[in-house]
DNA sequence: TTATTATCGGTATTCAAGTAGCGATATAAA
DNA sequence: TTTATATCGCTACTTGAATACCGATAATAA
């Protein structure tokens, strides 16, 4: 049996496709009508095997001696992790950590526009934070339905942050980032990724703990 | 050849670890005192015998139908990474993430003291977040060196993210968690964590993408 | 006391990802 | 025109982690 999604993509691949996005953009800025998979990997530091394979993947045929075609290998990889177009979301808890990701400039390259923030905090709802009006958790789940929202930026505490997901799945979204550090228990079909700092922060406290003896 | 670092775990456990700790100390609170894999497990929405090779890494013995001693477990588990004595960090760049991390309470469980915050605006220079000094950037080499400061926190942008690094490195930090969305060059033994949110946002929204159609 | 069973702990298998090797080809140099 | 070579693109191979399997053991119930 073959699998019918035929666009699914190594995971590890779509992690660092925004990476090469970043470096081909500057390339590009710089002049650079093609980019070879050695040159890129010697820019990031991956090895060139690897990154060739990456690059291959997003579809676009690469030339001997030239490499791929910029423009057109930037075209497909925003394609391939649905950038190509703009995804509307919502941030929901517009706390300390909240309030710094709206003013995140990354998102505008990844054609991602949060278009409402909500937050528990009556004395926030009303205010604009970067450009975004904070509203109260009570317009929430109609706000997303109406909007046809599938995308979802969690930054509430760990206690609220099952109960906020659940309005959130109940309302239309498909998608969660969690900065919490709840595991959130979803429906088949909704995707969480959790953006847990504690994770990076282990690996580092390990690796330099076992160095150091 | 035997490798001599006996006490290397799986990367995958160690991400885990930090997500089981936050459970096992809730299941403690709640007076538990056996911490039994399959319990911990179905709590997480993890697969048992995963979860039970996680647990069995450690190195503490479990009692058939009763589980791991929750303390003794506890205890390994911050033993192995490196979280059983206070390490001591410094924050670089007090913008508004850095300042959301300043205030992160999630560091005081895994041990972490931020012991000081560098800056290079002069304007914030001198100023307290969250208990911690803001310092000017043309003390930090001399301060990290002068504490032994082994682990930084890199929240300055991108363009100023290589040059800060080399500056850590030389005063003997080993470990960086870099925020920043450029790609750190440096010498062997010092291990790099990047938190790059738009990998996790490209894993979403490549899903999404492929979901809707 | 005996039987049952939840849980541990080890071994074996499978799977996904990374790595290595190598031929094909178009560009650039001789 | 001929030769050299950088780069693509394909096909193994290797590695590391997840999954499946199964026996051992101690707590509980009969």
């Amino acid at each position: 049996m073959e699998t019918p999604d035929a666009h699914s993509l190594p995971l590890p691949t779509i992690r660092r496709y925004p990476i090469f996005l970043r470096a081909i953009g500057e390339m590009m800025d710089a002049g650079e009508a093609y980019i070879s998979s050695s040159v890129l990997a010697e820019r990031l530091g991956l090895d060139p095997v690897l990154t060739r394979k990456d690059l291959a993947m997003a579809g676009v045929p690469g030339r001997p001696r030239r490499g791929y075609p910029a423009e057109a290998l930037r075209a497909a990889i925003n394609r391939a992790l649905g950038w190509d177009s703009t995804t509307d979301a919502v941030l929901v808890g517009a706390g300390s950590l909240g309030s710094a990701l709206l003013g995140y400039a990354g998102f505008k390259e990844q054609n991602l526009s949060i278009v409402a923030a909500f937050d528990a905090n009556p004395r926030l709802a009303g205010s604009t934070v970067h450009g975004v009006k904070v509203r109260p958790f009570s317009e929430m789940a109609r706000l997303v339905r109406r909007l046809k929202i599938h995308l979802a930026i969690l930054t509430v505490p760990a206690a609220a942050a099952q109960a906020c997901a659940e309005t959130l799945v109940e309302a239309g979204v498909r998608g969660i980032l969690n900065f919490s550090s709840a595991q959130l228990a979803v429906p088949e079909g909704v995707i969480v990724q959790n953006v847990d700092l504690a994770q990076p922060l282990a690996v580092l406290s390990h690796a330099i703990a076992r160095q150091g003896c």
